[in-house]
DNA sequence: CGGACAAGCTGA
DNA sequence: CAGCTTGTCCGG
């Protein structure tokens, strides 16, 4: 029985003849007697918050004495939406509380109109969680958790079909514990693990993205199960079944939970990139653990903040390998140093290999040159009024990064024209390759569309390529150092999810596709954790150096940025148990123990008016 | 957010 | 001082 099936079925309102919809300008007392309320004896009130992002309150209403007659009143509870009238004009909502005991002296008006189901109760209590601990308001998070389009009642409940039984026996494993983490290799499908999920009743399975999800669902409904692909079937995922869809999912309807699965939880599209920057893996587990219900992440490469959380079960040794590419390392410090280039003898050869599919090349600098030299006086290109180095685009201007200025080539030292180009950016890379190659390369960048992509033998670009492309032969990536070396402290971890992403498109060992990856760090845990297979190489002493600096997820992190920033890091003080790190470019760090002392010492301050970005979970720092 | 209202600025 | 802009407050 779930909190939905209680609300049952809702009555619309009649477009005519509706008390409740008329506006009433003055007191209630013009309006009518109200309804009992059954819990107090007085008219019945509702709380509610309105869809208002702005609007960080909730208000009282009356609920029509009209609503009783048609049966709406039977139908109205907490998470219902409906439409108000509030300051001057009609705004939706949701009902956050019923029964409520109104605020003295404050003439409360009716609700205006009933329209359809939103979240239940447990999950405005979930939303005001996630509000809390990312520093955001109730109205986004609810309108995250409601239906995109009217939905008036939960669907039929699913046929009640056998559960296939599955093979694999870390599938079989996967529930034994309340907090799992999965490790599967980069070409395992982790579908036998939602059937798992299945097995136990009702269950949510998360994944990164909605092409994703549109792909899992189609997979599962064909194994015979009841799929609800969210948002879309939401009516049906509040009556249960298996209910799969991407971050906002987080928050969607699920019949009776009984499960909750996360596939690649290592993945950044689960955190919201603007703020509140919530983490839907992060949401799904306070979820589970609130229902009681087991939760179980997957991801070939965990994360620390999963390892932090949860048992690693861990498949065999010969399992994981078989489902990593085999990968070699060109290590360039034992190259001929007058090649500094980006093309060793190694990547030579595969270029001119043809194999089961494309080769495909990855770095991560746009454009034609990220740095020139002028070959007249050798002055390096940059911007007079940024002292930044000036890129090269693909179509020849130079451009600085900060002011997005652009001018011809011409050294502003001596005038010449003619420069050299000390870092190649893709698209000079692209005509490089081909030269060595012999063949067409084509380059792929973010905005090309996948349908439209040429066949090729060769693609390069950035590592948006690895999201265009679903199957290699061979991946190269021509400087992996820059990944590795990246300023960010999740650098050594975004650096092996690009390694997952690229073994993804070569598929099992058994395929005989190649990961090829060029650098001067060949010992590096991140490769090491690749080559061998195993990714426990890399999260030890990872978790280790964060330890070390106090960062997550041995600690918890927000960065405070904007023009009152400072004013609201001076409101801040330095409570106990909380650092403030900076300024830095404008922006400071506060770090606490833990989310909770976070959220609450931030809670505390009082928001300054202005522009303020608040970023709990940072992704950078 | 967006309406209401108050305080400040401008032009005749 | 009307008429307008800008800022602050508040909504049940």
């Amino acid at each position: 029985m779930t909190a939905l099936g209680k609300q049952g079925r809702l009555a619309f309102d009649q477009p005519r003849g509706d008390q409740g919809t008329l506006p009433v300008k003055d007191a209630p007392s013009t309006y009518g007697t109200p309804p009992t309320d059954p819990a107090g004896g007085g008219p019945r009130v509702v709380r509610v918050q309105p869809d208002v992002v702005a609007i960080d309150r909730e208000f009282d209403y009356l609920v029509p004495r009209a609503w009783s007659d048609d049966g709406r009143a039977d139908s109205l509870g907490v998470g219902s939406r409906v439409r108000i009238q509030l300051g001057g004009r009609r705004v939706g909502g949701w009902v956050v509380a019923d029964h409520v005991e109104p605020p003295v002296g404050v003439n409360l008006r009716p609700l205006a109109k009933l329209s359809g189901l939103g979240p239940e109760a447990e999950i405005i209590d979930l939303a005001r969680w996630a509000a809390h601990r990312w520093v955001g308001r109730l109205a986004g998070f609810l309108a995250t958790a409601s239906p995109p389009t009217v939905v008036a009642a939960p669907g039929p409940p699913p046929s009640a079909r056998p559960v296939p039984e599955v093979a694999q026996s870390w599938a079989a494993r996967a529930f034994t514990s309340d907090r799992t983490v999965l490790r599967l290799p980069p070409s395992v499908d982790p579908s036998p693990v939602a059937v798992e999920a299945a097995r136990l009743g009702d269950a949510l399975v998360l994944v990164p993205s909605t092409d994703r999800a549109r792909l899992l669902a189609v997979r599962l409904r064909r194994a015979g199960l009841p799929v609800a692909l969210l948002p879309r079937d939401w009516a049906a995922a509040a009556a249960g079944g298996l209910v799969v869809g991407s971050r906002g999912a987080a928050f969607g309807p699920v019949g009776d939970l009984a499960a909750v699965l996360v596939v690649d939880e290592h993945d950044e599209a689960y955190q919201e990139e603007r703020s509140p920057t919530w983490h839907a893996r992060d949401v799904v587990v306070e979820r589970a653990r609130r229902a009681g219900v087991p939760c179980l992440l997957t991801s070939p490469s965990p994360s620390l903040e999963a390892l932090a959380w949860g048992d690693l079960l861990v498949p065999s040794r010969a399992e994981e390998r078989a489902g990593w590419p085999v990968v070699d390392l060109v290590d360039r410090r034992s190259d001929d140093p007058t090649r500094a280039g980006l093309f060793s003898d190694a990547l030579v050869s595969v270029l001119r290999t043809d194999g089961d599919g494309p080769v495909v090349c990855v770095l991560n600098r746009r454009g034609r040159s990220r740095l020139l030299a002028c070959d007249g006086c050798g002055a390096l290109a940059r911007c007079e009024e940024h002292r930044v180095p000036l890129a090269q685009d693909g179509d020849g201007m130079l451009a600085c990064r900060i002011s997005g200025d652009r001018r011809p080539v011409v050294c502003h030292a001596c005038g010449s024209t003619r420069f050299r180009n000390l870092r190649a950016g893709v698209t000079r890379v692209r005509e490089e390759l081909e030269a060595l190659a012999g063949r067409p390369v084509i380059e792929v960048t973010g905005g090309t569309d996948p349908g439209k992509l040429p066949d090729a033998g060769v693609y390069v670009g950035t590592e948006a390529v690895l999201h265009r492309i679903e199957r290699a032969s061979r991946v190269v990536f021509l400087e992996f150092d820059q990944e590795l070396l990246a300023p960010r402290f999740r650098a050594a971890e975004q650096a092996m999810t690009l390694l997952v992403r690229a073994a993804r498109l070569l598929g099992p060992r058994s395929n005989g596709g190649r990961l090829v990856v060029q650098t001067r760090q060949s010992d590096h845990e991140v490769l090491q954790a690749a080559l061998h297979a195993d990714p426990g190489r890399l999260a030890g002493p990872e978790s280790e150096r964060r330890r070390l600096l106090a960062l997550p997820p041995h600690t918890a992190l927000a960065r405070v940025s904007g023009a009152v920033a400072g004013e609201f890091v001076d409101r801040l003080g330095r409570p106990d148990g909380i650092d403030v790190l900076g300024p830095r470019d404008g922006a400071w760090l506060v770090r606490a123990a833990d989310h909770d002392r976070l959220a609450d010492a931030l809670a505390e301050v009082e928001r300054p008016r202005g522009r303020l970005h608040l970023q709990v979970d940072p992704p950078r720092v």
